[in-house]
DNA sequence: CGATCAAAGATCCTATAGGATTTGCAGGCG
DNA sequence: CGCCTGCAAATCCTATAGGATCTTTGATCG
């Protein structure tokens, strides 16, 4: 049995911050003080610099020396376009994979439950919606049975999660039957189908987002 | 002109680090001991532990809270499989885009001067051989014109690096035509056919490389 | 002879203090 | 009126010291 309980203040101190720049609590671009956070999350600052330089690497904060810390911007038109790409490469792969891998049924069945997204009611629904989401993928990635892959696409969720609060019309209830197409796809375990319906998912889900790009 | 003098020690460290470990002068599974790194670069153990921290992310070495850090143990014949995978999503995806991205002369020249490979000849030609066949690949995903796409790329160089140094038996001469084919494919700007070459390209050296692991 | 327990050593983790550098602002000059 | 120079404040960066924890070694008991 684990102590379950941190045992280093660093680790705290990582989700602490993730969880500022993913809530948005610190405006993106905006400077992050090192003492500041610490005195806030009431540690000293060589864990906070310890985790921070964990998520530089992330690339949700960027470091500039001599001067500090900053959240990462706002993705521009042409990175939301390469993350795109990017997602276009891993998922769809990671679903073949899926599919080919021979699931059992408790694998198909926490993944068809993943594939769910809660309607638009409710407080913070924005939030659980994109919170289920990122589930529904982080599990596909998982299943995938290659753990590089599932940690490169969680790696992408990060940014993805951070596009996504700042323009918060999510399209409830459409995504969900693109999730089971995809469930349905790894189900019968047809590798292609599998990749043609997260492809297909992930160009539609491109073109909802895009048009928050015209008003910038 | 830039200050040309190291501005940051942690970047120092990561550095200095990174080649320790790359070049195996700690070995795999080895722990790292925090004060004797610092004391052996003269600095200070905070600055050691921030690039810690960043390599940890990178997988090259891992943290175990309140024992230590540890160099990344050698890849298992499942890992190195993974890692195959991995790069047969990512790569050939790199090619087909690089070849769709219309280069001009000297951004293909420069690739094809990187396809060339070091002959067995002269002291360090295993780092030699490993070295340039890094800077091949590494520029071949840089010619994607994808940043996210890159970093993954470079990001599983460093466990492969890793991997071959361990296991000297380079095969000089095998890779270069190879790398020709998928630089002829890139130049012209046939997608399907780069991407055919690089897919073909790895696992031609993966096979190169499965047999090192029947003797453990 | 093997296993268990206890104590010493080593190491990591955290906190605090001082030096160096950048940034912002005020004042003077062209 | 705009630009530049100098100063002050804030911040980061580095170094050192003390408390807590794990590992190891040695001795003792079954």
């Amino acid at each position: 049995m684990q102590p379950a309980r941190r045992i280093t203040l660093t680790d705290d101190v990582y989700a602490a911050v993730q969880a500022l720049i993913m809530d948005h609590e610190v405006q993106p671009g905006a400077r992050i003080n090192i003492d500041a956070l610490a005195r806030r999350l009431a540690v000293s600052p060589t864990p906070v610099r310890e985790a921070l330089a964990r998520l530089e690497s992330d690339g949700l904060v960027s470091k500039t020396p001599l001067v500090g810390y900053a959240a990462t911007p706002l993705l521009t038109r042409a990175q939301f376009e390469e993350l795109v790409e990017m997602r276009l490469v891993l998922e769809p792969a990671a679903a073949a994979k899926a599919a080919g891998a021979g699931l059992d049924a408790v694998e198909l069945a926490g993944l068809r439950g993943a594939a769910d997204l809660p309607g638009p009611d409710g407080p913070d629904a924005i939030a659980a919606f994109t919170a289920q989401d990122a589930r529904f993928h982080h599990t596909l990635a998982e299943l995938s049975g290659n753990r590089m892959l599932h940690d490169a696409v969680v790696r992408l969720r990060a940014h993805l999660h951070l596009f996504r609060l700042h323009f918060p019309t999510a399209h409830y209830g459409v995504s969900a039957s693109e999730h089971h197409r995809i469930v349905d796809a790894v189900g019968a375990a047809d590798a292609d189908a599998a990749a043609e319906a997260t492809r297909a998912h992930l160009t539609a889900a491109r073109d909802r987002h895009l048009p928050f790009f015209e008003s910038r």
